[in-house]
DNA sequence: TATGTTGTACTATAACAATATGACAAAGGT
DNA sequence: ACCTTTGTCATATTGTTATAGTACAACATA
């Protein structure tokens, strides 16, 4: 399963980043075909956000035929092609590298110092 | 001068956009002390938004003290440092790298990729 | 069959983002 | 002085995001 993290000093909608996460989880391997997402209402408990912000981005993934949903039932993975385009990943990567090199180096850190302190992360 | 660009198909407010350019545009040694920024009515019309969403940006700079505006002349670089205790350089390093790490994670990727990407990035 | 779980649908409300307009204030140049 | 340029402010309007609450439909299981 993967796990699932907020960010609401990016911007970026709630809905948007569970879409984001789930396609991106995809395109990483960690989230596999037929596996069965957390349903609307436990990811909402979990986020602590409403059970229609996460309803909107599994309906969202599902009229694109990643997701699959069964009343009753739940929510499961029904494709893991077209999930994230090869170039969208890692135009992602860079894109959020950048952005953290920048807020870095606004507060004076060098290349060297994040580097150091990146490798001493435990990857859980 | 830097150069602005918009991504409309990110889901981040335009002024949040503006404000992250100016920000990793000094950051990266784009910008410099004392350079001035476009005016609002030039930046409004160059990305096709309106007035107001750019004197957001500005406005909201000026308040961290990283921006200094004088009406009838221009808008300027005033600060190129972020202003941060030396007692707490260190807590601030860990805290903005597992901050990074865990939206990364997130997002499927691993350390290794990410801190390939990281020796890419262009101090300038 | 009855109950619980799951996804879906709808209304109402609030906050935010962005736009369109118009007017005003401060500084500079002529 | 006058005009232009600059940033600022205020109002109204539109669309999006998110919440709260309620009800319903489909499915699984005891």
């Amino acid at each position: 399963m993967i796990k699932f993290l907020l960010d609401y000093s990016s911007g970026v909608p709630v809905y948007r980043q569970i879409i984001d996460q789930i396609r991106f989880g995809i395109a990483s391997g960690q989230l596999k075909l037929g596996e069965q997402l957390p349903t609307v209402r436990a990811l909402a408990v979990t986020l602590k956000v409403n059970l229609n912000t996460v309803s909107k981005a599994y309906k969202e993934l599902e009229i694109k035929n990643i997701l699959e949903t069964q009343q009753g039932t739940g929510t499961f993975i029904s494709s893991t092609k077209m999930a994230v385009p090869k170039k969208e990943r890692e135009d992602k990567l860079k894109e959020i590298c950048l952005q953290f090199s920048s807020v870095a180096f606004s507060y004076g850190f060098s290349l060297d110092e994040i580097m150091q302190e990146l490798k001493h992360i435990e990857t859980t």
